[in-house]
DNA sequence: GCCAACGTTGGC
DNA sequence: GCCAACGTTGGC
């Protein structure tokens, strides 16, 4: 079945992972491992070769959408699930049943207006985005076609 | 299966 | 640093 492209948001501490970054990582790209969400998991399972990803910032000053990546390679296991020095060291799982993937992103644009989270509530076509929503605190999310269009349009970005 | 306790996320 | 919201764990 061809399936067109997706759209996803996927949040970062700029302090532990930027998109400059990502902008400066080997090949432009990384594996976007350590998540420990089984709904961000499962999100992360559905992406395809070419899906769309909007970079945000969390827990920074002011919190935003930053840049725009893609995603180069699907889910695979992420090797830090194994690995007992890792802060993500998770002993319950096990190599003949991996609990926790990953997925390859490189990066695509630093958007030249980066966009706050408060200016994105603010926007009324917005009001739908699964970031915005209280309480939510997904770090993987899907984002629509529709809202996609409107972000990339408010950052100054190029849609494609 | 319920739910209290605990840990984490992330805005402020 | 605070704390609300959410997810997970584990006793029962």
């Amino acid at each position: 079945m061809a399936q067109g492209r997706q759209y996803w948001l996927m949040k970062s501490e700029p302090r532990v992972f930027s998109i400059e970054d990502l902008a400066h990582a080997p090949g432009q790209t990384t594996g976007w491992d350590g998540v420990r969400n089984y709904q961000a998991r499962n999100f992360m399972r559905m992406m395809a070769v070419g899906d769309q990803v909007l970079f945000y910032h969390s827990n920074a000053a002011p919190p935003a959408v930053v840049g725009s990546a893609e995603v180069v390679r699907t889910a695979y296991p992420d090797e830090t699930q194994f690995d007992p020095t890792d802060h993500h060291y998770d002993p319950a799982s096990v190599r003949a049943a991996p609990r926790w993937e990953m997925v390859d992103i490189r990066y695509r644009q630093t958007f030249t207006t980066s966009l706050p989270l408060d200016w994105l509530r603010q926007e009324p076509r917005l009001h739908a985005m699964v970031l915005l929503q209280k309480g939510s605190r997904l770090s993987v999310q899907p984002v629509t076609a529709a809202a996609w269009a409107v972000v990339l349009k408010l950052a100054g970005g190029r849609s494609r």
